[in-house]
DNA sequence: TTGTACGCGTTATCAT
DNA sequence: ATGATAACGCGTACAA
């Protein structure tokens, strides 16, 4: 049996109600008691219980971080910057990796547990009645932390130059980078190359640049040439840069310090940008 | 204000004592009363607080996953895992990525929220009065789930054959593998090589079969030798595939699922195994 | 088979 | 400035 509040109570004299107030900062309580209240508390090792809180006051604490996307890579990252804004405003996350969940069943999972709010990474489903902070999509009605694809995609041309683009590693764009780098234009046809499973051949000529290229492999697909430009993603940055080519970086933990920022906000009733654009940046 | 099951009881025409009993499938209720019952329940979309369960039975529903080590790539999966296994009992993992967290804070948030068991990933700290598992380590009194370190070594002197052991990319092997290492002799002095920063030079001709090797560069470090076995890890396998080197693996996903099935026995006081070894493979 | 009444640990509304 | 008491929503021993 752990130390209630009544334990509390006894053991300084006092009524309940007098310690619930001396936790929550009453002003209108003599030091005197305050103090006594408190060396108690400590004496004690009293902790609150936050189900018997949440009851009363009709909220949780918890928060929930649905990640929808298997690929996100940087989750830690992520949950990091969330944990430490949270942990400020004494809320857990509860935490879903949810590819295999129907959202009905999460649903009434946070309905169960009074969840104050959602940050859900992907796409939430539609007419989600909790505070939401969508990452990845812009959702209507919904505050929604956006990567600024626009200004990646743009990056990305204006350092190839006329380039071929040729993304390789085992990160891959996803369908909005590609659709945004349609209009690109290299020299020759194919000026962007997404490489599947292996990488191309002559790629290891980077490094070893006194090697010539090979002459039959022009812009066709499967060989990489010298002129090309490779990009890599995040964990691969390493090889991005042994190889000469650019690494591109998404801001995981900022993100997710930003998206907490912004649900603590929601649930405070202040107002929030709804929507938020977070650059790449290209090493 | 959501629905009670005080609501359900009263549609129903019944007490709410009789509700509850539905709800947790008490045998002794007659099949006309708990069908009328779930009926109600169903129209009504009646979903349980788990707060005030929780307060009456003395156990949240709510389990914690604490993931020290930054690194720990294939989290998502790691989690996925356990998610899996948790949904079908019906309990929440908090999540708390702790390399910024005092031991001390973790504990009395867990109290406050009466968490109803820990899931570890690194080194826990001594004296934890929770049900534990401990990922990575062994640990004195606590169920663990430990990396065949030692099976990995031998599969790794095995398939080295006298090689050098190269490991490149971003992720490093641990100092625990690095030990077991240790023993191992090849041709040349410095049999064992890890990269940090840069890939070594040479390591392109992999690719480039035609090309010679340097001929100086023999065992030296920064050159990389056609003779040598390259190693990465999990994230980087399609570069561990295009150089014609080794991908070491290691299985997140079960892991995660077994650490939450070995907790939901222990809840359930349930024997299980102390210390259970999880192979790598090499692919 | 079902209803009554109390307990779980807080917070909040009255009093005093 | 503090105490008494009623919620909050559910489980359960006891009674019927």
């Amino acid at each position: 049996m752990s130390v209630t509040m009544a334990d509390v109570a006894k053991e300084a004299g006092v009524d309940k109600a007098t310690v619930s107030r001396v936790l929550r900062g009453d002003p209108r309580i003599s030091s005197k008691t305050r103090e006594k209240v408190w060396e108690v508390i400590k004496r004690l090792e009293y902790k609150p219980n936050a189900l018997a809180r949440g009851l009363s006051e009709r909220k949780s604490g918890l928060i929930s971080v649905v990640v929808e996307e298997q690929q996100f890579s940087g989750l830690n990252r992520f949950l990091k910057g969330i944990n430490r804004i949270m942990a400020t405003v004494n809320k857990e996350p509860i935490i879903y990796v949810a590819d295999d969940f129907e959202a009905s069943f999460l649903r009434s999972r946070f309905v169960a547990h009074k969840v104050e709010g959602i940050i859900w990474v992907g796409s939430p489903p539609p007419n989600v009645d909790f505070p939401l902070i969508a990452v990845g999509e812009t959702i209507d009605k919904h505050v929604s932390i956006v990567p600024y694809w626009e200004d990646l995609a743009q990056m990305i041309i204006k350092l190839a130059d006329g380039r071929r683009i040729v993304f390789a590693g085992d990160t891959k764009p996803n369908r909005t980078l590609k659709v945004k780098l349609e209009g690109y234009k290299g020299k020759g046809k194919n000026s962007l190359w997404v490489c599947d499973g292996t990488l191309p051949k002559g790629i290891g000529r980077l490094i070893n640049s006194n090697c010539e290229i090979d002459q039959d492999s022009g812009f066709k697909e499967g060989y990489f040439r010298k002129g090309d430009m490779l990009l890599l993603f995040n964990e691969e940055r390493d090889f991005a840069k042994a190889m000469g080519g650019y690494c591109i970086h998404f801001p995981c933990f900022e993100v997710g310090v930003l998206a907490a920022k912004l649900l603590v906000n929601i649930l405070r009733h202040r107002d929030v940008p709804f929507k938020n654009l977070v650059r790449f940046s290209i090493e």
